[in-house]
DNA sequence: CGATCTTAGTTGTACCGACAACCAAACGTC
DNA sequence: GACGTTTGGTTGTCGGTACAACTAAGATCG
């Protein structure tokens, strides 16, 4: 036994329930949205999102994996079976030969921009349309400082993961 | 293509953002805790602590599936492990004998309480002690409203989930 | 009560992600 | 410029979850 444990207050336990709750149900909410209505899983969303955000839609393995927290090998897979439906391209890197860049195709572009509306309408539907303004603002300054804990680099948060008219979907669009 | 897609305005992309990246990486941390000092995943955690708080220690499959957002093949997978580690006992109900029933043993009362320590602490580092007062009551709501939502059985919340000074541990502490 | 339907739970299969092992290329040191 | 180290990435294996199929028991209705 070391010091004494500080229990969780009535109002701690309350908000923390809530907030376990959520991230429970969240990831499953949005990955059954986007596989039926696109094949893709939220993860592979936010990867193939990340690429077409990123200069000359390019970005390297080890980059888009920070990215989107995810080890190297899941990504390697991922990029696997994305590239075998053609929707990524991997080449080696020029500049470091160890390294591997990976492009979004004009295919992948195009089941982004298929898959984008039934998404946000989903993120409206389950989260923003819930909050008023006041609250959206106060769920960034709170998950910002959560993040600043769990992701103090702030690799995922680097990420527009969102369309709101960016330039490299709305080529495609 | 059916009416034009209401995209995301900045500051509701940036919340967004953020909460994804919440949702993403909270699961993680709370599991790595969990599994080094314990052995426990989370949702190991979460099953153990419904059962400790229930009455009688003891709960149906179909209620826990439901209050841990399992399904029943995946609780019935994770309850054959916990039992086959003594921390848990199945047993037919007797009123239905479609039913089983789950109990957590001594043993699995003595583990919570071991691990319990551990996991509050990482839940105040990790999330609670980066909010204010006001922010923690904020989050309450601002959840609770997404919750509405996503769990309108409110399904996930009925459990405490916490120790906060609980019975059933308190009598294996 | 017997046929059918629904509910509770387990088991088998397929897939995905974590971890470890491995290979290749760049870097640092002398 | 050889050698050990570090970095970037892929592949193999294992564990866990989803989905489907199946068994058993209660519920419903004739």
């Amino acid at each position: 036994m070391t010091t004494d444990t500080a229990w969780l207050s009535t109002e701690e336990s309350a908000a923390w329930v809530r907030l376990i709750a959520l991230a429970e149900l969240l990831p499953g909410a949005l990955d059954a949205q986007l596989l039926r209505d696109a094949g893709l899983t939220h993860f592979e969303y936010v990867a193939l999102m990340s690429l077409a955000d990123a200069p000359s839609r390019t970005m390297r393995m080890t980059e888009l994996a920070s990215r989107t927290n995810a080890t190297l090998p899941r990504l390697s897979h991922v990029a696997r079976r994305l590239e075998a439906r053609g929707l990524i391209r991997r080449f080696p890197c020029p500049e470091d030969r160890r390294a591997t860049n990976a492009t979004i195709t004009d295919a992948g572009l195009e089941l982004l921009a298929d898959a984008a509306p039934g998404h946000v309408e989903t993120v409206r539907a389950s989260v923003l349309d819930a909050l008023t303004p006041a609250q959206l603002e106060q769920l960034y300054d709170i998950a910002g400082a959560v993040l600043a804990r769990l992701d103090p680099e702030q690799r995922l948060t680097a990420t527009s993961c969102q369309f709101s008219e960016g330039p490299a979907v709305a080529r495609a669009g």
